[in-house]
DNA sequence: GTAACATGCAACCATGGGATTGCATAAGAC
DNA sequence: GTCTTATGCAATCCCATGGTTGCATGTTAC
């Protein structure tokens, strides 16, 4: 993809984002992780039908993104949110709509001349 | 995985939509398609690296998850983009990011007690 | 009617992603 | 010290996805 002038580096910078979110076991982790706070791998396996490994992979997916952050407390790794990294999709999705707000407003210029 | 208590309902509604933005080509497509209005799949192709059939299959894929419409103009086909859908995502992302800052409250509740 | 253009359809290929199983290691509990 | 619990690491499997090429079909232009 060559560089666009339609705000490439943007795109580049949401996309990773947007598809750490684009999957239903994920996003489920994101949710119960905004609702009941800081939790351990086996306190989030326990919730989910999948493996404890399975779990531990979208994780590391999730950080890689920048939407969680882990730490240590003694023998186990506690997962938390990091919703600053969300404001970033948020406000791609803002950008977004408000250029196609107005587009159609140049649209209607055009048709009304 | 299990019906959860955490807005199940709701993940399995906004991951699709997350799904289709997570991929650099196809968030350059909504980025154009609102910046720039209405196109067809030839203009679209124009302002990509990859091919015509690429750029088809991933307005299929935005339009299964209801990001975009498309209608034929004669022997083309125009796409334009569909922000109500997005708007899915984007109230999704508010939401989690509320409960989240009400976990934090009670958590510093928590610990004043 | 014929040429040029816009798109559709189908087969194919390579890669990555989601998930599993089995075993190893580290840290509390007692 | 031993047992249990929480996690890490690695190999493996299956399938979805992103991309391509080649050819067919429909539509506009002249």
């Amino acid at each position: 993809m060559l560089s666009h002038s339609t705000g490439w580096r943007e795109v580049s910078r949401a996309a990773p984002v947007f598809a750490a979110l684009g999957d239903e076991t994920r996003l489920a982790l994101v949710a119960r992780l905004s609702s009941e706070g800081p939790l351990s791998i086996t306190r989030l396996t326990a919730g989910s039908a999948v493996t404890r490994q399975a779990i531990t992979k979208h994780l590391d997916v999730l950080a890689t993104a920048g939407l969680v952050s882990d730490l240590r407390r003694g023998r186990e790794r506690i997962w938390e949110l990091e919703p600053r990294q969300m404001e970033v999709a948020r406000t791609y999705l803002e950008h977004v709509s408000k250029r196609w707000d107005e587009a159609l407003g140049r649209l209607k210029k055009f048709v009304e001349d």
